[in-house]
Parts: structure tokens; sequence; C-alpha cells
DNA sequence: GAGGCTAATGTCAGCCACTGACAATTGACA
DNA sequence: TGTCAATTGTCAGTGGCTGACATTAGCCTC
């Protein structure tokens, strides 16, 4: 970040500036967000604290719920990207679970770069906990499942409108996540390791759930 | 409707007016939404119609989204209904699948009750396409998937704060199940016939989709 | 059936998210 | 240094939504 790479063109002061700006928004939008909470929060606030005209703050972003989702945008890049990377041998689901625990393994220094972690854990509970902002969240994961689908139809060869199993797998598989989020949210252990163990666990729980019969195996304690 | 039933008080003119009012603005609503679009229909234009004040649209509804929703919520209805009426030997993703069928055998007629069914289904269509819309959609399903929980819950005399699998096995269907609806809005057998078959069909499959490998089983067509 | 009570509706002023149009500013680059 | 283009600011306006207060109209009693 500080030494020029060779290969990609150094960016000019116009460039860092934008990238600044921005990093700015986010920043001081999170931060008030998260101590007053979203609804009680007006662009004009944000763009007060950041010293930039509201018009800016819509060029930036096309509207406020978006920068809420700026730097969780990023974390979902990591698991489509470990998605692209999983060996081509591994089954349609084995593929999907190690791609987001691998994710969740790596976001750590990726947030930090632009929010602290902290703030990043705050924000996923607020999005959760905010009617408005759940809602776009769950149409988000919605359209990343659409993306997920046509890799897990490309590993096995198969067209996504041919064949029904990659999008019903995935949104089983997406279903679990949500629900994971959800009690993370709810849970107090507020850490990058509590949603992973978390993760792991109730994956391992799918395939029991839908068994034709639960009164054979034991529960499992709270989240 | 017409012969006053002994036991119910039969409501009065005022309790009759305001049926009435609630039950225009849904069908100009649905007729705007679905003709010209949701976004470009302005509650001016759907109180106009009506003839009353943008307030009184906005006392019956809490937002322009909502009143979208509104046959929508009597047909979830039917579903949870239908739920809590499934013998409690049945397993529970069993219970799920027949209650989801059951729901679409008898939704007909309750929806035309309100308004004309075809005019619901262009509805659920424009909701499906329409981001804002889809979203609030999404949401709705999550919160209902928490009273479903909970139901399938009590049947195995569980608690969903001990034992992960009822919101597990709950959010594997519910993404199933909204699936289908997506699948539905796009292809081009606009009934509830269709919509039927294909919950069916795309259920049938999610066994196979979780398996460890696909490359055995034949596939199926598309939607 | 006149009059009081209260639920429903209308009116008005105002907040906030968001947008288009146009002017002012400021890097970039010859 | 001057020109070009990208970025930002200003301003006016729209649409969803709300609180406060006035008005209307069904309901119920005497």
């Amino acid at each position: 970040m500080s030494v020029p790479s060779p290969g990609t063109t150094a960016p000019g002061l116009r460039e860092r500036k934008k990238q600044r700006t921005r990093d700015a928004l986010i920043r001081v939008a999170l931060e008030l967000f998260t101590t007053q909470g979203y609804e009680r929060t007006t662009v004009d606030e944000i763009v007060e604290a950041v010293e930039v005209s509201q018009r800016t703050f819509f060029r930036y972003f096309g509207s406020k719920e978006e920068v809420a989702f700026a730097v969780q945008h990023m974390v979902e890049g990591l698991f489509v990207s470990a998605l692209g990377r999983r060996p081509s041998a591994e089954g349609p689901f084995d593929a999907l679970r190690h791609s987001v625990l691998s994710a969740w393994d790596h976001a750590g220094e990726a947030i930090a770069d632009v929010v602290p972690v902290e703030l990043y854990l705050r924000n996923f509970q607020m999005i959760e906990s905010t009617p408005a902002l759940l809602a776009i969240h769950l149409r988000r994961s919605a359209e990343t499942e659409e993306t997920i689908a046509r890799i897990i139809a490309d590993r096995e060869g198969l067209d996504v409108d041919e064949d029904p199993r990659p999008r019903i797998a995935v949104a089983a598989f997406s279903g679990v996540m949500r629900v994971t989020g959800q009690m993370w949210g709810r849970g107090t252990d507020q850490s990058l390791e509590g949603i992973r163990a978390l993760t792991e666990r109730y994956l391992d729980h799918l395939g029991p759930a839908l068994a034709p019969h639960w009164r054979t195996g034991a529960a499992d304690d709270a989240p």
C-alpha cells in the first residue's frame, strides 16, 4: 500500500482523494449508525461530519442504505472467490462449506484495511436488527445466491436453467447461513471466531434436520 | 356474507365502510402497480382514484409497500394454519411439505374473496421483479420462518433456543420455497396449478441436491 | 329524534431521502 | 500556463411519511 507496485499505475492525487472521501463517509456513517441507530441518523449528519455536500454523498452511494453494506460487500467477495478456488473433485456441498469457513478465516485482515473489525461486527449486528437494512441484506444475499448457483453449476458441468439442483442446494445452504448470522447477532460472542464456530456447527446439523424423523439423535446446546 | 350469522354481531355501517375503503385501496393499488409499475405509481394517484386523503391511506397501511402485501399476507396465513393441522405423527419435513401443497390447493377461493386471482398472480410477479418489494418480501418470509420454526419445535417437543434443528430445517425448506417462487415468476405458466406443481417438483430435489456427489442421478427439465 | 360521544377523515405544515440541472472548482496533461 | 474533464457544490423540486389539530359522521342514550 505504500510502495508503488510495478504493473499497476500509481493512482494520482485525484484518485487518492476520492478513496479518502469514500472511506471517511463509510467510517463516519458506520460510527453514527452503530451509536445512535440507523433511522435516527440523517444523511445530513454524515456529510456534515465529513464536510462534503449531500449531493456528493449520493454520488458515492446510491442510497443511505448502500453505505451500510460497503464493507459487507467486500466480505461476500471473499467467499465467492474462495469458492472459485476449491478443488473440482470436491462435492458441491463440501465446496460451499469449505469456502465459507475459509472466508471467515481470512476476513479479519481484509476488513481491518477499511474499518476496525469491531466496528464491522457492530455494524453487522445493526443490519440484522434494523428492519429496513435486514430487508436489503436478504435481497443482496439472494443475488449472491444466484452467482454461487452458477459457479456450482459450472463445477458440475450443468446448466442452471436445466437442472434445478444447483439453485436448490445453494438455497438450502444459504438458508442455514442466514440463520447462523441471525443467531450470532442475538448471542453474546461478538467475535469472528464465534461466527466461524457457529457456522461449522449449524452446517453439521443440516443433514440430520432434513431426516424423516428426529426422535433418534441428541440435540445441541443453545447458540 | 348476506345473512347475519348468529353468534357474531353484525358489523355496523361504520365497520362496513372501513372494509370497503380498505378493499378499494388494495384493488386500485394492485391494479396501478401491475399496469404502470410500482415505482411509477404515487400514493397520490391511488388516493385520488379512491377519493380519500393521503393521510387516510397511511392510516390503513403503514407504508406504500404494505398495501402490496395485503393479499400475500393472507395466503401465508393459510400455510401456517395448514401446518397447525398436520397429524403429529408426520415427520417435520413431511409436515412442511404437505402444508404448502395444501395451502396452494385452497388459496384460490380465499384470494377471490378480495381480488381477482389473476390480479394476485400478476402482483406476485411484480413483487419478485421489483427490488424494493422483493427485499420486503424476503424479510417478511424470514419472519414467517421464525413462526414456523416454533411450530415445528412444539410438534417435536423441543425448544427452538436449545435445539437448532427446527430453525435449520425451516431455513432450508424456505430457501427452496423462495427459489420456487422466483422460478415460477420467470416462467410462463402463470397459474396457481403451475406454482403448486413446481413446488412439488423442487422439494423432491432437495434431498439429492444435498448428496455428497451429483454425478449419479439424472437432471430434470427447465422450470 | 336531539344531542353528546367517539371513531374516522381531512387539512396543513414540515422532515427526510433522493434527483436533475447548472455553476464552480480542481487535478491532469499537453 | 492554459485547456480539458472530472469532481464537487448549489438550488429547486418530488415523493413518502408524520404530528397536530380541525371536521365529519356513525353510534348510543335519553
